[in-house]
DNA sequence: GACCAGGCACATC
DNA sequence: GATGTGCATGGT
């Protein structure tokens, strides 16, 4: 497993290049997106985010200040919005509550904590838990997807409906443990994902097409 | 107009 | 524990 989950690695590396994520210009707007983000296409999480930086609110103090209408109004672009103003909220009162509003005060606490108390969040999940601990903590957790699973199952490196946790830890106990390896492997899964792995799409010019695969899996 | 998009919580069985 | 459903905008 560990040989083939490397030569996936070099085969989109090679094609795609390094992928630059997460895309977002501070820590904290890395954390507003993974939760904007959720079920939605990163075009629309754009325009929410645009939204809170037009009015100059992308800090904790000046989101938290806001009320519920005023906060989904402005992401609501991202849709969801109710729902997604309302986690952004409990992330925020989290972070207020017992850190100060402070992102630096996180940055001491040990990861398999930190992202215990992510997952305490109402509204943070296992993939937006572990994409905050990764893009914006630099903690070494691989992210898992929708675009992993389907790429895994249809390279027959994982069972149809394998969860989470087992294809997190087919990761990260398979390669080293390393925070860039993550981060660029992460986001090339996602870039062949969306380019080459829709459920109905075929395999033609895809960097892993040479690899045994079933174009006929899909959704996993 | 149907389908999909970088999930999650909750209800029901 | 497994499965189904609501949440919602915007692009193809």
């Amino acid at each position: 497993m560990r040989e083939q989950l490397l030569e996936i690695y070099k085969l989109l590396f090679d094609r795609f290049g390094p992928q630059h994520w997460w895309p977002g210009e501070t820590q904290f707007e890395i954390i507003i997106g993974a939760i904007l983000t959720q079920n939605t296409s990163w075009k629309n999480v754009e325009k929410a985010i645009a939204n809170l930086k037009a009015v100059d609110h992308m800090t904790p103090v000046a989101l938290h200040r806001l009320t519920l209408e005023q906060l989904a109004e402005l992401i609501r672009p991202a849709g969801y919005f109710n729902i997604k103003a309302c986690r952004l909220r409990n992330f925020l009162d989290w972070l207020f509550e017992n850190y100060e509003g402070q992102l630096e005060n996180l940055e001491k606490i040990d990861t398999v904590r930190l992202r215990e108390e992510l997952l305490a969040v109402k509204g943070i999940g296992p993939e937006t838990a572990d994409s905050i601990l990764l893009y914006a903590f630099n903690r070494p957790i691989f992210v898992i997807d929708a675009y992993t699973a389907r790429v895994m199952c249809r390279h027959y490196l994982a069972e149809l409906g394998i969860d989470y946790s087992q294809l997190q830890d087919l990761f990260q106990s398979n390669l080293p443990q390393d925070v860039e390896l993550f981060n660029e492997y992460h986001a090339l899964l996602v870039h062949v994902g969306k380019d080459f792995c829709k459920p109905t799409a075929k395999c033609s010019g895809c960097p892993l097409e040479k690899l045994p695969h079933d174009p006929m899996i899909g959704k996993c």
